[in-house]
DNA sequence: CCTACCGATCGGTAGG
DNA sequence: CCTACCGATCGGTAGG
């Protein structure tokens, strides 16, 4: 790897580090660069805006959250199985911050919500596709009859989504790992799966 | 009302609004005094500090809540007749912003959740109490035979607080009032209700 | 990759 | 409540 492009990933990682505490905006340019013992010249050089920034720093998280959370399951059986998985790959990864505010997604979506530009839309791109890989396993476990034959896919995975971005703020009242522990279990409760109901699955 | 009290509350009313599109810290002086209509030293007059008047737009923040949730509430019995009512108005809340950005709570809780000071022990404060009267709620129901003996009363809490809060972004994927009708069944699910569990009180 | 610098905006104060 | 101003920091550029 090239000097250059190995210091370009070492701003992209502080960079989300420091996004996923004070967000993409209070993202500032020379804190960054006292963080990394650089200039603020030397840290925008590589990406021209703070904007092209921002979207490294996002992409950077997205890469995280699917080798976190979809690429321990990618291999699984679609249906039901993989989306046990999921579930318990994202409870852990959302317990266990990659970085050190948390989830960056999570803290992402609350922050670029209602503020248009192209961060937001680069955003809600990845939400979309991986909210249709939700529904696909959810209506296929439906389909294999492990899920009630009255579930609503898009409700299903709107709940098992908002479950574990709750998992992040519940930082501010419990003990994460405890977060996590009720959200894998509401997480079952929600896919109504017969097997994961009485809770036999959430220990 | 003195017009003192009069141009105080329209800062907090318009801070909240602003706080709940860019964030308490994105919250600047000089874009409220524009948007006021009056100059940076007149709006800071009546708090000193940005700190304080971060603080008094989340009290409005909180109140709006109180007033919007808790209180078309409050009256009914204790247990889950109560929970029910709480459900509806808190998603119906959620769907419907008070505040230009959406529920000023949920976008507070993301953005403060891995910041110390003084704002944050203060909304940490407000989310105990609420949690406390969710669960006393639960526990209520739980005594009264209207939820399963085997329900964890502050494991249900969290996931409505999780399942609210989802509501607020989805408006980047979805319509909100979508989005409230889904919170509201899966509110339902994850309270395990017998009456509800079918659905039929969320049609 | 650096230093040196730009105009704009930040929170906040002095004085009236 | 205002104008006028403070030092600090913002994103970004020029030049090397």
């Amino acid at each position: 790897m090239e000097d250059a492009t190995r210091t370009r990933d070492s701003i992209v990682r502080t960079a989300a580090d420091i996004a996923s505490e004070r967000g993409l905006e209070g993202l500032s340019i020379g804190v960054l660069a006292e963080a990394l013992g650089m200039s603020k010249s030397g840290v925008i050089g590589h990406f021209g805006t703070k904007e092209e920034l921002q979207l490294a720093a996002l992409q950077h998280a997205l890469e995280v959250f699917r080798d976190s959370v979809w690429a321990p399951a990618a291999e699984l059986p679609a249906g039901l199985p993989r989306l046990l998985a999921v579930c318990e790959a994202w409870t852990r990864y959302a317990a266990e911050p990659t970085f050190r505010g948390g989830c960056c997604i999570a803290q992402f979506v609350f922050e670029l919500d209602a503020r248009p530009g192209r961060v937001h839309d680069e955003l809600a791109r990845a939400l979309r596709r991986w909210r249709l890989t939700l529904v696909a396993d959810i209506a296929h476990a439906v389909g294999a009859g492990d899920l009630p034959a009255e579930t609503e896919p898009e409700q299903v995975a709107f709940a098992l989504e908002a479950i574990a971005e709750g998992v992040n703020p519940a930082r501010m009242l419990h003990e994460n790992s405890q977060a996590a522990q009720w959200a894998l279990r509401a997480m079952h409760t929600v896919l109504g799966a017969p097997s994961t109901r009485a809770g036999s699955l959430s220990g």
